[in-house]
Order: C-alpha cells, then sequence, then structure tokens
DNA sequence: TAAGCAAGTATTGTATACAATTAAGTGAAT
DNA sequence: ATTCACTTAATTGTATACAATACTTGCTTA
C-alpha cells in the first residue's frame, strides 16, 4: 500500500563525514591541504550548510582544524600532538585487547580473519592506502568485540589522527609495512588470551612509534623558501 | 588610530557550548530535557544557526543526543554506558595523575589549594550543583598537569558524561560527597610521588562508582505513570 | 466511550542571501 | 626596486526563508 520511501535515517552530513574520514585514512587528502566549504559542496553535490556541519564534525575528531574567517584545512599535528596520541593509545588499546580476547566469539574469529586477508591482499596490490586504512581499522575492530562503545568512539578518533601523523612522520614511505602484529594478535585471541594480547598490543604500538621520525624537524610550516632553496 | 574593536576571537557557538555544558555540570539541566533550537535561540540571542551548531558539538561529547527530525536532548546514558565510561576513565586517569604527580610546579600545587578550597567552600554554602562542577574541574586540572591535551579532551567528555551518570544514578543525593580523595591527591602532588597518586586516582574512581546505583532500573523512560502513581 | 483517522500546528533539515573578515592585487611614493 | 596603502575579489559567519517530517488535537465512526 504505502510506497514505503527509502527514508535516509542518516544525515547528509554524516555521509560526507565518512567519505572525507575515509580520503584522508587513505592518504589521497595530506595534512595541511585547505577543504573549501565551496569546493566540497559543489564536489558531494550539497549546499554549504551541510558541508559545514561535517566539518566542524571532523574538527571535533581533530581531523581537521578551523581557523576563524580562514577555513578548514586537513591537521597538520606537531610532534608533542603526534606522541601524545600514541600515548594515548598506549593508555587505552591494550587493556581493550585484554578484554576482546576473552570475550571473542567464533563469529568475531571469523571476521578479523577476513580482515587480515583484506589486509593482505591491499599490501599485496600494491595498495598502500587501502592498507593502511584496513590497518586501521583493525584497531577500532578490536574495541568494539571488547563491547565497549566510548572506549571505541576514543579508539576512532585516534586512528584517525594517527594517519596524519603517519602521513607526515613516517620513515621510510616505500617500506612494507606488513608486520605479524596483527596475525599475533588473531592468534591470542583464538587462545583467548588476554595476556598475550595486552602485551601484544602494547608491542605493537611501541613498533609504531619507532617507525616514526619524531624529531622537531616538520614543526615550522613547510615554508617555500626551505621548498626552493634546498 | 585603530578602534580595536572586541574582536571576539570565539564563535558564538563555542560560547553557548560553554554555557550549556556549564548547566549540564550544575545539575541545572538535567537528562532527558529538550533543547528546543527555537527556544535556545531565543535564550542567548542567537539565530538557530549557530544553536544548532553548538548542539552538534555537544552531541558530539555525547552530552547531548540528537534524533533524526525530533530535536536534541540531554543524554540519559543507559547502565551499560555509564560503565563504560567509568571504565575508560580508569584506562585514563590514574597513570595521568601519575604522570602529572611526576610533573607537578609549585604554580599548579597552588591552583589545586585554590581548587580545593573552592570545592570545599561550595560544598560547605549547600551549593551542591556548584560543588560537582568543581569537583570534575579537578581532574581535568590533573590531566592539564600532566601536559597531555589529547587526554585532556578525553577526561573532559568523560567528566562530563559523568555527570548526567551521577545525575541520574546517585544513590544518596542528600549524602555529603565530601571525601579526603582530592586532598589526598594534593599531598601526594607534593611529594611528586606518582605511584602513590596513581594508586589514589585509581582508588577514587573506585569510590565513586560504588556510589552509584547501576542496577538496570532507570533504562525505561521515567514515564509519566510512574511518577503519578508513585 | 474508545479507537482510528485526518487536518493543522510546531519543529527540524536544508538551501539561499546578506554581512563581515581575510587575502590578493594594483598603484604610488620613497 | 621595494614597501606601504588602498581597492577589489573571494571566503567564511550568520540570519532568514522554504521544505520535510513529526506531533497534537479534534472529529468521525464503530
Amino acid at each position: 500500500m504505502m510506497e514505503e520511501a527509502v527514508q535516509s535515517t542518516v544525515s547528509s552530513a554524516e555521509d560526507i563525514v565518512c567519505r572525507l574520514t575515509e580520503a584522508v585514512h587513505e592518504h589521497r587528502v595530506l595534512p595541511g591541504m585547505k577543504l573549501s566549504e565551496d569546493e566540497v559542496g559543489e564536489i558531494y553535490g550539497v549546499s554549504r550548510t551541510v558541508v559545514r556541519q561535517a566539518l566542524r564534525s571532523l574538527a571535533h575528531s581533530g581531523l581537521v582544524s578551523i581557523e576563524r574567517n580562514r577555513g578548514a584545512f586537513v591537521s597538520k599535528p606537531s610532534v608533542k600532538e603526534a606522541r601524545e596520541v600514541f600515548e594515548a593509545r598506549a593508555l587505552l588499546e591494550p587493556r581493550t585487547a585484554r578484554a576482546a580476547a576473552e570475550r571473542t566469539t567464533r563469529h568475531d574469529l571469523d571476521r578479523l580473519r577476513r580482515h587480515i586477508n583484506q589486509e593482505n591482499s591491499a599490501l599485496a596490490e600494491g595498495k598502500a592506502g587501502q592498507a593502511l586504512k584496513l590497518s586501521g581499522l583493525f584497531h577500532i575492530e578490536i574495541a568494539r568485540i571488547a563491547d565497549q562503545q566510548t572506549i571505541e568512539a576514543f579508539v576512532r578518533q585516534l586512528v584517525s589522527r594517527s594517519s596524519l601523523v603517519i602521513a607526515l612522520y613516517w620513515k621510510r614511505r616505500n617500506a612494507l609495512c606488513e608486520s605479524h602484529a596483527h596475525h599475533a594478535l588473531l592468534e591470542a585471541f583464538v587462545r583467548k588470551d588476554g595476556d598475550a594480547a595486552e602485551d601484544l598490543m602494547k608491542g605493537h604500538l611501541l613498533d609504531l612509534i619507532s617507525r616514526l621520525d619524531l624529531r622537531e624537524l616538520p614543526e615550522g610550516t613547510t615554508s617555500l623558501r626551505d621548498a626552493l632553496l634546498g
């Protein structure tokens, strides 16, 4: 009888948040890039009103910095901010991995396995951006398994910002970043070994930090002079 | 020469966010309350545009829930959400208190002392709302001393949501909630005793949870029937 | 009397228009 | 030639207007 219209229960602003977030995660949008309201609106076919909602939402997550009367830019985390992000992750994720390992269901294990396969496929095909995005999603998936929505939201934010940090401070861009860390975590999950999961996650995060070059270099704006006189 | 106008570097939306947040912290605005855009806009003398910005910002912090085409309401955390909030605090705050204790300067100690005095004054004068707000600010101050802006932002959010949890689940509303916990923390800070600070904070958070009644009762909407048939 | 339906009212979602601020470009003076 | 000032263009901040959705109320009917 009633022609049930496809009522989008999700606002279009959230949709744009997702698209921009994914672009950042895949390093298709890089730190410092200007996000003009008109431009973004034209790309996605919505008005500035909804674009502004999305940008402010992203600013809340730390992915975007809004400067009054100047507009929105993809954030460029400072060295200090980069350290803070990983320090926060070190506080949240190991204990969350423990909780997740002890709660894992068979269904969760299947999802994790599929996820790791996707990661490896992306790496094998040279899709570095997608591999990076999937790598982050793995950590979020763990928070989901732990059934901790509040912490999951924090981890989401930290993973996003980590993506910016990696874009700015990763040591060897061309190096394959495949590590067995995720697979080792999966094995701990199979055994429901909370201790191992916590330790593995702690070590994994330390490993990630060690691959960053967090000397104070890129703090100053990459001035045109430096670029041209180099 | 130039008549330097008072250029508000802070957007009016942020101003409204602060005012509403403070009202929630002081329990002058309670969980479930409707926040009509027109009404809020009229109260603060701004248009709906800026009110909507503020409400979405508060929704991001978890203080407000926005239901599509229905509007914004002060969040009513479920029992599960209440537990999650304090579990997240248990992960973040003890280690942060340790870091803060080891970094404390004399200036920080003065601020903490003044802060505790204000708390006690508010309690003595029976200003329960203000005392609660100050109590939360104490925890935020610790994250600030630790010089961890990222964690500070998370703690801010968790303290805000804790305020909602307390409004819903606090056992004995009339009980004086003065505890020596904050003062004990201050003493650990004076000694720069990180171990003690971490333990004290852990215990303080457990103490807070123990004063909540987290049985599944208030999950159902406080229906009019319950209120009138009581 | 109670239940269901329908029209009207109120509130939110989105787009557009105007105001304010910033950034850029042009020109003149030192 | 360089720097400062001024004008002009572009972008963001805010308010308002219109569209879509949800809620209320009154009426009809069983």
